[in-house]
RNA sequence: CGCGGAGUAGAGCAGUCCGGUAGCUCGUCGGGCUCAUAACCCGAAGGUCACAGGUUCAAAUCCUGUCUCCGCAA
């Protein structure tokens, strides 16, 4: 009676859905995630969380190195006789043979409103361009990426304290709730999924450290986007008096200024007030090497050198420092 | 055995190299000044210096081991 689920997922942002398909009665016949890397501090090989959670709901586990060729894989798989495959941050580009295998394709549910932030980093580059809202589309899958026909959106508002982490916690429970509500629609055919308009297009990729430089010309807004958006990976880069450190909380204000972008106008209780291409950005919190992050506060009592009118420098291009 | 940093008062830190009374900036509490304060002045409380051994007349400091926390890189 139930249906019979295939479900692929890795992180965090899976557990939700992996979780409501198994408590809705769904018959998830296997889980497959990325294989246990070694990572973190001292080379601890780390589970995926999406493993866990299998393990957890005792659902089969499946861990390929690659999906391509890999017949003995794809021989298990069809042994498992699933009518459909969730997909939801797998991690890999999966090939047309997984995809075509269960009765009813494969869904992937997707963290933005389609066809806009199509690849890996639709929540850090929705946050990074400044967007009001975003949401999670569950499509149909096809060999390109992100490009399949679209089933069904949740939107979703994106507050002005929102971050990567904390925007990814809402689109993962909405994910879960999307699944939920229209997976029984779509296999009983009573859904037509809706082609992409490819001309809206546009691209979300993975992002890597130099994505996180804080440019300090751009504007107050710029930045403080871009700190919102990057916050967990790879966290928002610069340098201060020579020492890299990370940027976390940052509020634009609304105080015109003038002075070198990237200087410290002055320490207050409620941060540091820096200047940028055009206004005052008021930094909360910072990361110095080797420490947590703590309050701008904090490490202002105990680095007694730091005073205002000390610039943050771009790592790479000096072109911070001389306007 | 991936690289590295750190545990000192409620918070953030200095002091460790070179052993010799436990310090700084804040916070807290009390008092003063002020129309007023995230202002200023005076005063007070508060610490087994992560833990366990060792060396020494003497250890936060030197040696050995343990625990805990964190950053980077993946």
């Amino acid at each position: 009676m139930s249906s019979r689920i295939l479900f692929m997922g890795t992180p965090h942002f899976a557990v939700p859905t992996l979780e409501a398909l198994h408590h809705q009665g769904y018959q998830i016949v296997g889980v497959v995630c990325q294989p246990d890397k070694p990572a973190g501090r001292g080379q601890k090989l780390a589970v995926p969380p999406v493993k866990q959670k299998a393990v957890e709901l005792g659902i089969p586990i499946w861990q390929p190195e690659k999906l391509r060729n890999n017949d003995d894989f794809l021989r298990e798989m069809e042994a498992l006789k699933p009518d459909l495959g969730i997909v939801i941050a797998y991690g890999k580009l999966l090939p047309t043979s997984i995809l075509d295998l269960p009765l009813h394709g494969c869904l992937n549910l997707h963290a933005s409103l389609l066809p806009k932030y199509r690849g890996a980093a639709p929540i850090e580059w929705a946050l990074i361009r400044g967007e009001s809202e975003t949401g999670v589309t569950l499509m149909q899958m096809d060999a390109g990426l992100d490009t399949g026909g679209m089933i069904a959106k949740t939107s979703c508002a994106i507050a002005p304290t929102d971050n990567a982490k904390t925007l990814a916690d809402k689109l993962s429970a909405l994910s879960a709730q999307l699944a939920v509500s229209t997976i029984p629609q779509w296999l009983a055919g009573k859904l037509v999924a809706e082609k992409q308009d490819d001309t809206q297009a546009t691209l979300a990729p993975l992002l890597n450290k130099g994505n996180g430089q804080i440019p300090w010309r751009e504007s107050a807004l710029t930045i403080e986007h871009l700190i919102r958006g990057v916050c967990i990976r790879p966290g928002a880069h610069t340098h201060l008096r020579g020492t890299p450190v990370k940027l976390r909380t940052a509020q634009a204000m609304d105080t015109p200024c003038d002075e070198t972008p990237g200087t410290i106008l002055n320490l207050t209780k409620d941060g540091w007030a820096v200047a940028t291409g055009d206004r005052v950005l008021l930094i909360k919190d910072i990361q110095l090497p080797g420490k947590a992050f703590q309050t701008t506060a904090d490490v202002a009592r105990g680095w007694r050198e730091l005073k205002a009118g000390d610039r943050f420098t771009c790592e790479t291009s000096p072109v911070c420092e001389e306007p």
